[in-house]
RNA sequence: CGGGCUGUGGCGCAGUUUGGUAGCGCGCUUCGUUCGGGACGAAGAGGUCCCGGGUUCAAGUCCCGGCAGCCCGACCA
């Protein structure tokens, strides 16, 4: 491609508001540009980039074994209302009407339209197990788009969806797709990693996300460098048994013997404060959190010094629903007292504890009086706990469910997720298959989504440096970036014709070039290729033709060197 | 949906406090010089100052009402 040609303008300044990397390098590199919040226009440059990296995807779903189609992005809404998603989606679905007032939606995913599909065509055992796929827009009503690509509304996702008999054969291909994504990651160049997720509005049982490693990412990976275990932070536990942490130095000050206390503590709902006044560690305090249980009021307890993972309380009650006080709540329960409940609090249905709490341990809580604390509260003499279950949130250092090593937490950006679904859909639209005995069953169904354009974003934010895009090879618009630096006088003519015959000889061998041809000064066409970020940098001046060679630096080390001009092409195929 | 903020040539911004008919840098056009890391000079083009109402002799600026976008939070792939 002939820059002078190219539909490109790069930016010299930072666009406002463009604060992580990628969004930045994106519009400045002329690869996106905005439409609307969270709605981005391709520009030709990026539209190459995304398309490298659904052809990667593509090209390992089909070796996996799954088949392409292409759904419909507007679907009926009873469709959703079969399923009983239209509800569980709620605002995050766009939704519009057709002339007659037929409601549509613009899909966030697609297991409605699919599985109604499948219902029609498969009955039998023999058909199944089968494995779609398609790769096309996808819409949700983002609350706060933001971050560029990575927080969008409209967002390019490859979703498959695989049927199956029983149980064990979905295992099969979730394990093929699981390995499938992996390839693709790779391939990508990005450093990855598959942790055990939540299942969020598709429902379902054992999934993983597929983590892009950054900084910027929107979810808390908690990781074991020891073994391979890693979890979202939403579902990661660690290592923790009854009597836990017994002996540890922190629980050392206080004996079991002395009496409950009551202590004068005005103005002190929070930990921080409390932990000073008296002087104590704040790991010494007894955190008591209320919540709601069905008709019933909850407490959770748990060392001051730790925070609640609500996603664990929930999976703890299940399937009771908890549901955090608010402010409001208090007024209704005079027994609790904002700040200063304790374990022993009237009117409560259960009392669920983290193991943290069973240490022999005389604890400082609330009294369930305002103003006032109580010291030396000790578990089976001054309250009870009902129920058991790990409900702190993961903090670096704690040891790994697995291998008991300290854990680590990094940010992470999802770029894929795999779901082993069950028979939810199935159920409700009707896919049913018959076996040999003539009996009819629901379909066993997996579901398997990657971002495509979420991708886009992680690889600049993996990729890039304080001059631009450092694209890996895979995904880069062109293979190579071929700069004419033309000069004055006599010379300019045959620079510009060595130029353009190693540009047509390059394309001629199919090499992907991007000929930087334009009148523009060297460091004009330098500082744009640096942006852009193609991985190789070919530079032809007067000097080099007058020798007969040109140059080549590698645009992610640096590295120059030299290749004659002569057989150029042929050797830069290789 | 709460909190903070912004809408002025393609991009980045000033001008709004104190109302007087729009400016700077980059980019763009033409000519000349220059030509290996974002060159220089000269001459130009380009603006419904987000939209609608109001106040005023006069509104980018003041008042009222909308809309859009950004950041933090809650939510979420």
């Amino acid at each position: 491609m002939r820059m002078s040609r190219l539909f490109l303008r790069t930016l010299r300044d930072d666009p406002a508001g463009a604060d992580i990397a990628s969004h930045r390098l994106l519009l400045r590199a002329g690869c996106i540009r905005q439409v609307a919040s969270g709605m981005y226009a391709w520009l030709p440059l990026g539209q190459r980039v995304l398309a490298k990296v659904a052809q990667i995807v593509r090209e390992e779903m089909d070796a996996a074994g799954a088949q392409e189609m292409t759904l419909p992005i507007t679907q009926p809404l009873e469709l959703w209302e079969r399923s009983a998603r239209n509800d569980d989606y709620g605002p995050l679905m766009f939704r519009l009407e057709d002339r007659k007032q037929v409601k549509f939606c613009l899909s966030p995913t697609a297991e409605e339209v699919i599985t109604t599909i499948v219902a029609g065509e498969l009955e039998s055992y023999r058909d199944l197990p089968v494995n779609l796929y398609q790769i096309n827009w996808k819409y949700r009503d983002e609350l706060r788009p933001r971050f560029g690509l990575l927080r969008a509304r409209e967002f390019l996702m490859k979703d498959a969806y695989s049927f199956h008999v029983d149980v064990d054969d979905l295992r099969r291909t979730y394990q093929d797709m699981f390995d499938a994504y992996s390839r693709v990651f790779t391939r990508c160049a990005l450093t990855f990693r598959p942790v055990e997720g939540e299942s969020g509005e598709i429902g379902g049982d054992i999934n993983h996300e597929f983590m892009a490693m950054a900084e910027i990412g929107e979810d808390d990976i908690v990781w074991c460098p020891k073994c391979d275990y890693a979890a979202n932070a939403e579902v990661a536990r660690r290592r923790s048994e009854q009597g836990d942490e017994q002996g540890d130095e922190k629980h050392d000050g206080a004996s079991g013997d002395a009496a409950l206390e009551k202590v004068y503590t005005p103005g002190m709902p929070g930990i921080t404060a409390v932990a000073q006044h008296l002087g104590a560690a704040e790991g010494e305090l007894l955190k008591c959190i209320a919540f709601h249980l069905d008709d019933g009021v909850g407490l959770a307890l748990l060392p001051g010094d730790r925070e609640l993972n609500e996603a664990a309380l929930r999976k703890a009650v299940a399937p009771r629903t908890a549901r955090l006080f608010e402010d409001d709540d208090f007024a209704a329960h005079p027994g609790l007292v904002k700040g200063y409940i304790g374990p022993d609090a009237s009117g409560v249905a259960l009392v669920i504890s983290d193991p943290l709490v069973s240490a022999p341990h005389a604890w400082v809580t609330g009294a369930n009086d305002t103003d006032h604390h109580v010291r030396n509260a000790v578990l089976g003499r001054d309250f009870q706990v009902a129920e058991w279950a790990d409900l702190v949130a993961v903090v670096p250092g704690d040891p790994c469910p697995s291998c008991g090593s300290p854990l680590s937490i990094d940010r992470g950006i999802e770029v894929g997720q795999v779901f082993q679904l069950g028979t939810k859909y199935a159920e409700a639209m009707g896919a049913l298959y018959t076996d040999e005995e003539s009996e009819q069953h629901p379909m066993v169904m997996g579901c398997y989504g990657i971002g495509i354009s979420r991708i886009v974003t992680a690889v600049v934010e993996e990729h890039h440096d304080e001059l631009g895009i450092t694209w890996p090879a895979a995904l880069a618009p062109y293979d190579m970036h071929l700069v004419a630096i033309t000069g004055k006088g006599k010379a300019t003519g045959e620079v510009s014709e060595a130029a353009d015959k190693l540009y047509e000889e390059l394309t001629a061998a199919g090499v992907s070039v991007l000929y930087d041809d334009r009148d523009a000064s060297p460091g004009v066409k330098f500082a744009d290729a640096d942006l852009l970020g193609m991985p190789v940098r070919l530079t032809l001046g007067a000097k080099g033709v007058a020798r007969g060679v040109v140059e080549r630096r590698n645009r992610k080390t640096g590295e120059d060197d030299e290749l004659p001009l002569e057989g150029a092409a042929a050797a830069l195929r290789g």
